[in-house]
DNA sequence: CTCCTATGATTGACACGTCAACCACAGGGG
DNA sequence: CCCCTGTGGTTGACGTGTCAATCATAGGAG
């Protein structure tokens, strides 16, 4: 056991380097598409998605929060953008006070609705068309490892 | 050859939102390390690279933008943060009086030396440790094919 | 019942990214 | 020489994300 490990060598810096930045570009890519086919961000998109498999169309804010994975901060922030622009609305809960409900608003609805084909043929054309089937599993492989060793991490 | 093709399967979906999430956690991690350690962001840190491994130090805004793979718009407004605080400095070009020669600061040369080691350490530790080498290996070419069917669609 | 702490949620300040508009100059045709 | 088009770069407006501070109420200890 050596102390302090060893830093990346060239050659892993060089994946690390390629691997972040063509995330980083096909994450900008599919976003910029459903911004321009349908006038919704990727975060609208998840808010809307979770929100039409909720029961009621309804959840409550902290619900949707781990729904999405968004801290509770960027979540109300970014319903309030939502909120101006008809997507959703927000109640006051019945029980517990403190609590906020998010409503999906019929535009909400219609938007979704109008934008599910074209975002899931952009991620077919753009991730699934790119990659073998064997690549494909080995994504998903890779994303698990990341996954869990962050988890473990923090 | 059917006309439209197919929308990804489920088990495609699930991969890629697993595949996009986890990299983005991944990115806001490793950028929230380096911003707590050095006090810089990861855009800080592609510029004041850049700038480290240039000729005298200085690059024309061009070939900068050119190298961090950024649009002009955006180096133009992260040089404005960078140059309020001492990091990088402009000046004119010689012989284009249009073009903008950007020049590593003494501040930012130091932020750079500093920063380099803890941000290398976390790539290690979030990314590198965190797959097998087969893994790493398979990360490094699906990055290629991803980038590689991006730029043919582009 | 009265604090006391923990939780749900919002807000303000600020960094970051994109888009479209814009300005200034370079580099030619005429 | 004059215009005209293209290129280098900046700006403003706005959506997005993080952090720290704030506020109100829930829920339990005493």
């Amino acid at each position: 056991m050596p102390g302090p490990r060893r830093l990346p060598s060239r050659s892993e810096l060089d994946v690390w380097r390629d691997f972040i930045e063509t995330t980083e570009v096909l994450r900008t890519q599919i976003g910029g598409r459903l911004q321009h086919d349908t006038g919704l961000s990727t975060g609208d998109y998840s808010v809307l998605l979770a929100l039409s498999e909720a029961p009621d169309r309804r959840l409550r804010s902290s619900e949707l929060a781990a729904g999405v994975g968004w801290e509770r901060s960027r979540l109300s922030h970014h319903l309030a953008r939502m909120e101006r622009r008809d997507l959703i609305t927000r109640e006051g809960h019945a029980t517990d006070s403190r609590g906020a409900v998010v409503v999906l608003a019929p535009a909400g609805a219609a938007a979704f609705q109008a934008a599910t084909v074209p975002h899931l043929r952009a991620v077919r054309e753009l991730f699934v068309d790119a990659l073998t089937p064997a690549q494909l599993a080995a994504a998903g492989e890779i994303a698990t490892a990341l996954r869990r060793h962050l988890d473990s991490s923090a």
